[in-house]
DNA sequence: GTCTATAACCGGATAGAC
DNA sequence: GTCTATCCGGTTATAGAC
């Protein structure tokens, strides 16, 4: 008779919502006024709790990155859905995907440099090559394993496997290339995008031609290797 | 008369000297404890002056990268001359320098990761591809442009020209690997530049096969238009 | 006019009371 | 779950010393 039933069914308890107003908030703050503006103490304020409060809920200011992160997948995921359940061919699926992520990102342009600032930092939990990472980093994989087996390219076995962590790779690489960009509507990233999914695309229709058995084995194999060696 | 000769000749002022404490005590405190350890107080301390001082001739924490980098980079170049005035075959010129170069940082891995972390800023002038490093670039550049041509390989005409700095990006991401590799005694990033360099020679004779000329032109197109668009 | 030092300021982070 | 008080370290202001 201690105890009150707990409204477990609730999703917005009173922490879930100060938790939201403070993400949103947060959210805000960091496209309107990037990163070193978006300080802990104007956060608190303009969300009207304390700072030791904005503190409870995100333990960091890295943390807000996180958010960031989840944020833009998801938007990410819902931008490409109908493309990725109606196109069949590889290269518009690929292509598609590719540019939804840089819509997706956009807005946050100038604090994405932060982003990957912290991101590249190999002692960071956000670095998205750690052991913490790993999750997310699956999730996103994911999306290209789904833009593969979706398709109706003919991909060789062996190719299968690495694929879509070979893509995701590729797409951390196009982010690189976008944050240092500032060409007008990034004008050159989407030109980059292109070029080289339309590489991509002819390199995998040659690597899964029978004759290239060998050379794909090699490559395959020392990828392989690099990755699991020691960690 | 008013003038008292000025000792230009001394290199040693009062405040070269001092510049130069700073700075060995930096890079030790940076060797020994890393970058969040080494607090502008501390090396203050050590170093025997007040923190007022040591932002006197180091107007920023970051700038102690730059000491790093100049500092790595002399070094470097030491390791390596000896060979290049011998050796003429690209493929070993390209692998001792790499290896030279993997030597060379080993010491500061540990504070490597914030060395990257700040280079990944767009926004930082440690960035490596900004404006103001270029002459930093151009000068890291430089060492591949002798590599190649100071070795006995056929290079064509064509690529001459963009080499080198394919060169130092190729560097650059093997550096962004090795940050990365938590491998005993970096093997990983070891055995990557093996496999790497062997790959790039070959490369390198393929892409200068005269048959090969519409494709290198191609790709050597895009890549200026990348480049040189609207910075 | 080049060096050096002390005392702040600012913002991220933590401790601990309520 | 919320707050206030405080720490810590990068950075700046500024004044005095050589």
């Amino acid at each position: 008779m201690k105890k009150e039933p707990k409204p477990e069914t609730a999703k917005t308890s009173k922490g879930e919502q100060t938790r939201a107003l403070i993400m949103e908030t947060a959210l805000d703050m960091l496209r309107e006024q990037g990163y070193e503006q978006t300080t802990m103490r104007a956060l608190a304020e303009r969300a009207g709790v304390s700072l030791g409060n904005a503190y409870h809920y995100f333990s960091s200011k890295e943390q807000l990155i996180q958010a960031f992160y989840a944020r833009t997948h998801e938007e990410h995921l819902r931008a490409c859905a109908a493309l990725l359940a109606e196109e069949r061919d590889l290269k518009k699926r690929l292509l598609a995907v590719m540019q939804a992520k840089l819509d997706t990102i956009e807005p946050y342009h100038q604090f994405a440099g932060v982003l990957f600032k912290t991101a590249a930092d190999p002692n960071s939990h956000l670095n998205p090559f750690s052991k913490q990472s790993a999750p997310v980093r699956e999730e996103s994989t994911q999306l290209f394993a789904e833009v593969v087996n979706g398709s109706d390219a003919r991909v060789h076995k062996d190719l299968r496997g690495e694929l879509p962590g070979l893509l995701w790779l590729y797409h951390m690489g196009i982010t690189l290339f976008w944050i240092h960009d500032s060409s007008r509507g990034r004008r050159r990233t989407r030109r980059l995008v292109e070029i080289s999914v339309d590489m991509i695309v002819k390199l995998i229709a040659l690597a899964s031609n029978p004759l290239m058995r060998p050379l794909r084995k090699g490559v395959l194999d020392v990828m392989r290797e690099l990755r699991d060696a020691e960690s």
